[in-house]
DNA sequence: GCCAACGTTGGC
DNA sequence: GCCAACGTTGGC
């Protein structure tokens, strides 16, 4: 039996990788990486499964929100940047017999016909337990409620 | 194992 | 550009 369907929401900034970015990606598809953080790190290499759903965050620009929807499209493996010391994502306390940092490939699934922007998420009171909208919540991967899934793409116009 | 210093994130 | 929040580092 396939594993249940799980929900995410994953952080970009535009200016470095947009889902407009995403979208224009070979296959739609790209490697998620730069992920340095343990809690992140955790749920990218032992609880994403392929087919789960992303919604694609843009952080850090005006305004912030839910730019489109992608889907996981690997399993995990180990994040390549950390080895390559020109990389900005370069961990020189990692070692390949012992990698921290993981990916997985992700891939642009629906356009939303509307930006759901981080004011419209707190708009909605069926969205007030997101992490994401949590004061201080920096985590660039979150789980999100199957519930809470399709009220975004719904606001989003799905 | 404590905790101060430091770096990063990200909304505003 | 500011700064609150939070994770990490490293001296002790």
């Amino acid at each position: 039996m396939a594993p249940k369907k799980r929900y995410w929401l994953i952080k970009s900034e535009p200016d470095v990788f947009s889902f407009d970015d995403l979208w224009k990606a070979k296959k739609r598809t790209t490697l998620w990486d730069g992920v340095r953080n343990y809690q992140a790190r955790n749920f990218l290499r032992d609880e994403m499964q392929v087919g789960d759903g992303i919604l694609y965050y843009h952080s850090n620009c005006d305004p912030p929100g839910v730019a489109g929807i992608a889907e996981v499209a690997s399993a995990s493996y180990v994040d390549p940047t950390q080895f390559d010391p020109g990389d900005a994502h370069f961990d020189p306390k990692s070692k390949p017999e012992n990698p921290r940092w993981f990916v997985v490939d992700v891939r642009a699934v629906e356009r939303l016909p509307q930006f759901v922007s981080l004011d419209a998420l707190r708009g909605r009171a069926s969205l007030a337990g997101m992490r994401t909208l949590q004061r201080g919540n920096r985590l660039s991967v979150t789980p999100v409620t199957a519930a809470e899934w399709r009220a975004v793409r719904s606001l989003g116009g799905l």
